[in-house]
DNA sequence: AATTAATGCATAAGAAAATTATGTATATAT
DNA sequence: ATATATACATAATTTTCTTATGCATTAATT
């Protein structure tokens, strides 16, 4: 993912902005999105990506449709409605988290 | 930690900025300065704390020295010359975290 | 006086999330 | 003909944290 161990535990959210955005998207889509709009800094590893996608599918945040592309499978997802709440969750948790962070680090500023 | 995993992979670099502001602290204390100037939002829990402190002077980071107070035992621990470095980079890190979680979450302004 | 909470350390079992290494298959570029 | 890109997947291992204990002293509460 990076060489910073501050991503982990990012992913989920990661994940459901992206589809928040993009309305659907799939797998391999995922990595090149992150890897385009951070400049080569986040790639997403397809052994963290493809456990991550099916964890989100069993949980009802995300829903699948397959599709054949160039005689090639692609697996689209998209949120459900519980998934779409959960983003705005997971956005705020984001948020809160680097509020957080920057009272540790920044205490001057907080 | 907190009910939020974005946490997860954070506490080195509070710990190492920590210690770079006072000094020398002990384990005990660090729970306490986290929880006061996060508001209670972040709680380091014991099984978290200390087996990260020893890693992080196992590698050099953190020397230790042994106090009695108040016939309690407590072990001060403070940056080593490395660990200052390690300080610098940690935060870094930090800032370019932010930045790319940002260009991901708010495109719009990347 | 007795009990609970706070202070202060530590580790062990288990869960969660990632890395690293594979594996399969098709399409495109060299 | 071979390597790279596209597209999925899983298994073994590692890292990091949670939860549950354990020990010991001091302060506060009932």
């Amino acid at each position: 993912m990076s060489n910073s161990k501050l991503y982990k535990g990012s992913l989920t959210t990661i994940i459901l902005k992206l589809l928040n955005e993009h309305d659907k998207m799939y797998g391999y889509e995922i990595t090149q999105k992150v890897k385009a709009l951070t400049k080569g800094e986040l790639k997403i590893t397809e052994g963290a990506l493809y456990p991550a996608l099916h964890k989100l599918e069993a949980e009802g945040l995300l829903d699948v449709e397959v599709a054949k592309v160039d005689n090639r499978l692609r697996k689209y997802y998209k949120l459900t409605e519980t998934g779409t709440k959960e983003t705005v969750s997971k956005l705020e948790e984001l948020a809160e988290y680097i509020k957080t962070m920057q009272a540790l680090v920044n205490p001057k500023l907080a």
